[in-house]
RNA sequence: AGGGGCGUAGCUCAGUGGCAGAGCAGCGGCCUUUUAAGCCGUUGGUCGUGGGUUCGACCCCCACCGCCCCUACCA
């Protein structure tokens, strides 16, 4: 079906007619190739004229049109091949009548095989000196422009292919994307994990608080929920007696869009057996160390206008973040043991609420922020509710966040010490949340009476049912344990410089367009 | 979901209450070492969509659609 523009359409149309017509095929079935222009480029950026011209190097390689410019019985243009750019020098002499009229029906945006031997042009550019040329792909359709290439953020994403052909940062991104990866699997593998993959398809939609989608079998004429997280099959395989897992596989929560959320995202998670949140503290010091220096070169990066530092981590319970990032024009910060004590986390969100209204009294302009609503909630929701409003966003360092309360940590083993906290811990850097571990809760019977606190309290973000299945699991004995989940997306965020979601997904959701089949 | 911003040629962008513009891309020429090639000529528009105000709207007003940013939910 022709597309828009039509007109340049047509035009090419009737252009692939005339190759056609030339005896060629406009869409062959393949080209050996014996070095990519990156391959090139690598092995020749540095060789002289004199050089060239004595060993003369053949060549044959291909890739897309970028760039054209005719001189009447000669011409010059640019091929770009696993990400690097080419030129080529085409002349009626060299190439022959046929062939360089094919070269004249080339559009921008066309695949071709050439192949020649390499010199150095007049301003020395390493060039292919082409003796044959083969259309390998006609485009039907334009590229965007050549020099200030496709800006539009929505086209970018909604046609990533453009977006790759014309942006040579978009393809580093998703390169470095694919080398992050690669170095969560070595360091994994290296340390005796086992890589798994578990159901992304579940009967009961748990090991996380958040909105599912729905989905439907025919044949088992049932509903299944798209998982929210691997958590409670990970843990059933360290019942298994596969002592180390790690998925890396996607995750998806029916919740709003937003520059650090898309419904489908990508989630390391990995389960240590015979080991606490402690261990893991000092693994993903260790970890987040080795990726930076890995990926950068260095255990420092720059993200927007900062440094993060991954040889230096801050560590932070949660009541001390609330502290430290209490607002000073709303009096004096509460300090620990009040937050710790029985009613304190409400106080303190009754005094900061206070604070906001009066704010909003005083300067008729728009108040700093919505009130907490916590009239239903626990102390630990509140505490929670306080940290993140307050503090999440101001962690712009490297920061391990821990002392978590019981109340907002269904799976998580309490600390001995203090039921009201458990064994758990967030990374935070860049003011986003990267990471959340914890000490596996693994007695069965406390899991249960959590699971059903949980059902009975309900919400859209709970499961309706108790993995029960899960229970008997944990029935049968699933060693100590500790496991965290570690989000991909913002992690490639970070290590990319990307300040957005969507700069690190190759197709983020968008709302689809009414007219884009047209 | 609420607030703010944006939407003009395929792409990047100007523009004004009074004939719709440029560069690139395209098309026709000239050109055998150019590189944002150049020179001459030229095609291309439902100005996001639908209403309204006006003698006249791309411009002002309203609604809707899409995207971006902030806030909310969330990781």
């Amino acid at each position: 079906m022709p597309f828009e523009p039509l007109d340049q359409y047509l035009q090419r149309k009737k252009k692939l007619a005339e190759v056609k017509a030339l005896g060629d095929d406009p869409y062959p079935h393949k080209f050996e190739q014996t070095s990519t222009p990156a391959q090139i480029v690598a092995a020749h950026g540095q060789s002289d004229a004199a050089t060239l011209e004595s060993q003369r190097v053949n060549v044959h390689t291909a890739g897309r049109l970028l760039t054209l410019r005719l001189h009447g019985r000669a011409g010059f243009a640019h091929i770009r091949g696993d990400g690097a750019r080419l030129q080529i020098y085409v002349k009626f002499d060299a190439v022959g009548e046929r062939a360089f009229h094919l070269f004249q029906l080339l559009d921008l945006g066309d695949i071709v095989g050439i192949s020649g031997h390499l010199f150095r042009t007049k301003t020395n550019e390493l060039t292919v000196w082409v003796d044959a040329l083969k259309l390998l792909s006609k485009a039907l359709l334009p590229l965007p422009e050549k020099w200030h290439g496709l800006a539009d953020v929505e086209l970018r994403h909604r046609q990533r292919y453009l977006d790759l052909i014309v942006n040579s940062r978009v393809r580093q991104t998703f390169l470095r994307r694919a080398e992050i990866l690669r170095g969560l699997r070595a360091f994994f593998d290296a340390r005796g994990y086992v890589e798994v993959e578990t159901p992304m398809m579940q009967t009961i939609a748990g090991g996380a608080t958040a909105r599912p989608f729905i989905t439907r079998h025919n044949t088992f004429d049932l509903d299944l929920y798209l998982r929210i997280a691997p958590e409670l099959y990970l843990k059933r395989l360290l019942v298994g007696g596969f002592d180390r897992v790690y998925e890396i596989n996607r995750n998806f929560r029916n919740e709003g869009v937003s520059s650090e959320h898309n419904p489908e995202f990508t989630m390391l998670e990995f389960y240590q057996a015979y080991s606490d949140y402690r261990d893991l503290m000092t693994l993903t010091e260790e970890l987040f160390a080795s990726l930076a220096q890995r990926i950068c070169g260095s255990a420092q990066i720059t993200f927007g206008d900062v440094r993060l530092d991954f040889s230096c981590w801050q560590r932070l319970s949660m009541r001390e973040a609330i502290t430290q990032h209490w607002p000073v024009q709303a009096g004096p910060a509460p300090d620990t043991a009040h937050l710790a004590a029985l009613g304190g986390p409400r106080a303190v969100a009754t005094r900061y609420n206070q604070w906001l209204q009066n704010e909003a009294v005083r300067s008729s302009a728009a108040s700093r922020g919505p009130l907490l609503e916590v009239s239903s909630m626990s102390d630990g929701e509140i505490t929670g509710l306080l940290f993140e409003t307050l503090a999440e966003h101001k962690l712009i360092q490297p920061t391990l966040l821990y002392d978590f309360p019981t109340d907002i940590s269904p799976l998580a083993k309490c600390r001995p010490d203090d039921r009201s906290l458990v064994e758990r811990f967030e990374v935070f850097v860049a003011g986003m949340e990267l990471g959340n571990a914890f000490s596996e809760l693994n007695d069965p019977e406390e899991q249960e009476r959590r699971f059903r606190q949980q059902v009975a309290r309900g919400g859209e973000e709970v499961p309706r049912e108790v993995d029960l299945d899960y229970i008997r699991a944990l029935s049968h004995g699933m060693p100590p344990a500790a496991g965290m989940g570690i989000g991909i997306d913002r992690l490639t965020m970070l290590f990319t410089d990307s300040h957005s979601i969507r700069e690190v997904i190759l197709f983020p959701l968008l709302r689809p367009q009414p007219d884009a089949n047209q």
